[in-house]
DNA sequence: AAATAGTTGACTGACATAGTGGGTTATTAT
DNA sequence: ATAATAACCCACTATGTCAGTCAACTATTT
């Protein structure tokens, strides 16, 4: 059970973005250099999380990316999310047409399964952006979302 | 960030262990058929859960394996543990020698993840097989152990 | 016009996962 | 004793995903 690169990268450079405040946009190469992340690698990830318009993109000299919200509207579950970087517990996906037992039936421990998805999608969803940059993350207690 | 079969299967042959009581063994063999998994497939899985002592064998005709405490005794995060299913959320998996930023320095989102990682610990610690039997899984706050 | 920086797509090596298959050893029932 | 059962053990492999590279193209600014 862990994350792909991808998805801490992602996470990553957009608290580079976040950091470095709302003035002039963030060029890829920069958060490359400051974050060790490689730059073709960035562009990639950068082009998903432009479709789910959480950054916007500005070109030539002296562009680069914006959050396209506030910090702290920026959840770091929609962040997994517009990357595609699933939280998949289950076997089957939790697809009624097919079932983890094969059989059409759920398997004994699909619940149990789909309760732990729900205990880290809480989570998720409960952090921001903001949260990361003041480094005040604190654990989370059940489904409240902080402040 | 997924489970991997290795891990969902392990639960799941401990459910169905469990499940079975403790009167007579249970082969492998029946487990592979009950639930729908290879059967060599289990042999590996269960090497590793005896080595944990989780389970105990018995060989020969009406043999197999049987829960090596009550089942309200283990939790499924021992059985994560026993076949090496790593909860590993952050990029260097925490080791202080090869911390995430290459500079000998934690990464910006490196607590974030660690938290994560927390989280999704003391969820699978809180879970026990009889819970599983049950079928009574409901969210777990915090860091509370049910009962 | 030149430099910058985003955009796009194809491609690749390495690695882990999810098995398969064949054999050996211990134990029990007949 | 013998046969059947079932755990034990080891080697091997296909597949797929991940992480990353490379090369070209387009838009924008200076």
């Amino acid at each position: 059970m862990k994350i792909t690169s991808r998805g801490r990268y992602a996470v990553l450079a957009m608290v580079d973005i976040a950091k470095h405040g709302e003035s002039s946009p963030c060029s890829l190469a920069h958060i490359s250099i400051r974050q060790n992340i490689s730059l073709s690698y960035l562009e990639q990830i950068f082009n998903d999380l432009k479709k789910a318009e959480l950054v916007r993109s500005q070109r030539g000299p002296g562009g680069g990316y914006k959050l396209s919200k506030n910090s702290s509207d920026i959840r770091i579950l929609e962040i997994f999310d517009a990357i595609d970087e699933k939280i998949k517990t289950t076997g089957c996906g939790n697809n009624p047409k097919a079932f983890c037992s094969g059989n059409g039936k759920k398997c004994l421990t699909h619940n149990f399964w789909e309760e732990l998805e729900g205990v880290i999608g809480n989570y998720l969803n409960s952090v921001n952006l903001s949260d990361l940059i003041e480094s005040n993350v604190k654990m989370n207690i059940g489904n409240e979302l902080r402040q």
